[in-house]
DNA sequence: ATGAAAGCGCTAACAA
DNA sequence: TTGTTAGCGCTTTCAT
């Protein structure tokens, strides 16, 4: 029933307005000087069409999409929305916009949309993945558009990375713990093909053996990074090691799952069970009681990448010096930590 | 430092295969019987060039993008993710690839994507955006592209509408309760200009008169389909109303907050307070305990989205007639309901 | 089986 | 100030 009318071109336009396709194209970009007659027939004819330029056709001609190509690991992992948001924002004040790609942790559909996004001529490409075969890291520095990793630390850095202190910041969450008395504190890591999960581990020994604590004797039982997994990981540490009084995660979901594993083991938070996490993703402060944990500075990052690109692209003439940031993280107490049970608590 | 090529062009390969750039379109394209030495001539040329044909060029030339745009409410909502995901993969498979709009709760961006998806010339646009102005929907009608509509439904019909059976899947939840003993039960409603909010709050009225429980006194609180607005109607609700045992809320968000907010009253779940949502969203099985609630087809919707584009754009000379499809919703029973507790324990 | 040429809708020299 | 023209990289008749 409903008819689709072609969209109208600046032909169009311009046969209706009496002019020039040329002349439609400046006073629509705002060039020159035309006479006030000219811009009024132009605009009206814009209008009496409903003209809408072809970002198609436009690309084609100015070689510039204006877009550029995000790659995160999974839309549904709560640590990517707020970073998507930021990078969109920023992105679309400079007039540029973004296409997204979730690779759903499987490396050859990163090398999907990498190859996706190259045919479609983004202007930039954020890499924010880390399920990323090796290669791929290779092919970016010699890819046709400039780009930049987000909370990833590829072993070559040939392209600027944006990242996080991870070991700092597990520090601070571990420095928390010890703080309030716990002496009998153990980790529950994640997949140590995460970067960053290596980096939170070393953060947590270091802190532990500044602290004075046996290194060897500190539970760590490696998770997946996901609810499942720090579950699972809350039940095996809490039933082999029961005289844990304080966890540190590998990240807020790992936690998450502690807390219901600990719950599910008849521990109490905080009472008897101090538990904190690392992101800081939104569902930190949807659980009960809210989840203690060391932010990430996640919108900053998307916004520094976007930035970060703009610039490269501004600046073409630039040598280009890959270099890394890695932002401080921020200690949040929420209801997860309290103080070390007293130790007759539980050995009586 | 890298110098950045630009990417080889058709002709580049015609030239180095010593054939016409028609040849090796249509190589590429597998189209006709070309001699087996020219074929090795085109993919030596290929590979030897790293070409990879401009999407940009094709699009403009065919006038087909193979990409839909897709505008949501909210990518940090945990309702969006599993639609967005399916649709992606529905959408991959078939050749297509999504693009993503995110209108943040505010209807001019919801404009602004649509303008920007239309001047991207994409093949068709699914909104599933709540946020969206009427005249919006009037526009889709006479979009130059087809239209689907998700999860939302607008007073006039004029776009097919993919949604749930939302005052079906309220009455699931309120009959569970109801089945469970409970007869002192409450509702916390969404915002009433959410069309899923008010089909709930009248499955609801409808299940509760159903089984005899006199209307009036039902009480009634209205949240914002947050956290924050189910936590505070929670603590109102349980001060004003301190008899009441079962909370059937407007979705699971809500409900995660009630929870928190039962909490903060006191309240044990469940057993003293069944809560129950509705969705099923990721965090409903995150939190402790696990969230009962019914379950949306959220994978389904957006599938079915996809598809629908697919077949209008396949049969272009179909009539088109604007339908409404609803589906089922499933109830999914977790930890945060029981049978309602014995009178006399909250009396005394 | 392959090539020549036109054209998708736009912008940018260059002329006038 | 405005128009003419060429061309971005591709696909597709129409010839050969």
């Amino acid at each position: 029933m409903t008819e689709r009318a072609a969209p109208s071109t600046i032909r169009d336009v311009a046969n209706r307005a009496g002019v020039s396709t040329a002349t439609v194209s400046r006073v629509l970009a705002g060039i020159g000087h035309p006479k006030a007659e000219t811009v009024a027939a132009v605009v009206a004819a814009v209008e009496a069409l409903d003209y809408r330029p072809s970002s198609v056709a436009r690309s084609l001609r100015m070689k510039r999409t204006y877009t550029f190509g995000l790659i995160i690991t999974d839309i549904a992992n709560p640590f990517f929305p707020e970073l998507v948001k930021t990078a969109d924002d920023a992105a679309r004040v400079a007039g540029y916009s973004i296409v997204l790609g979730s690779t759903d942790y499987e490396e050859h559909r990163a090398v999907h949309y990498l190859e996706l996004m190259t045919d479609r001529r983004v202007d930039g490409l954020i890499v924010a993945s880390s399920q990323v075969a090796a290669e791929a890291w290779a092919w970016l520095a010699h890819a046709p558009v400039p780009s930049v990793v987000v909370n990833v630390e590829p072993t070559v850095a040939t392209t600027t990375v944006i990242t996080s202190d991870n070991e700092g910041g597990i520090r601070l969450a571990t420095e928390h713990l010890i703080g309030l008395g716990h002496r009998q504190i153990a980790h529950v890591a994640g997949p140590s093909s995460f970067t960053a999960a290596t980096a939170r581990l070393a953060g947590f020994r270091a802190a532990c053996a500044e602290a004075g604590l046996d290194p060897d004797t500190i539970p760590v039982i490696t998770g997946d990074g996901q609810f499942g997994g720090g579950e699972a990981a809350a039940r095996r540490l809490l039933a082999e090691h029961p005289d844990v009084t304080g966890i540190v995660c590998y990240n807020d979901m790992t936690a998450v799952g502690v807390l219901a594993g600990a719950r599910a083991a008849g521990r109490s938070v905080p009472a008897d069970l101090s538990v904190i996490g690392c992101d800081d993703i939104s569902v930190a402060s949807w659980v009960s009681p809210a989840l203690t944990t060391v932010a990430q500075q996640k919108g900053e990052m998307g916004r520094l990448a976007v930035e970060y690109l703009i610039h490269v692209l501004d600046n073409p003439d630039e040598p280009h010096v890959p270099e890394v940031v890695r932002l401080p993280m921020i200690l949040r107490v929420r209801g997860t930590t309290g103080p070390a049970p007293a130790t007759g608590a539980r050995s009586r």
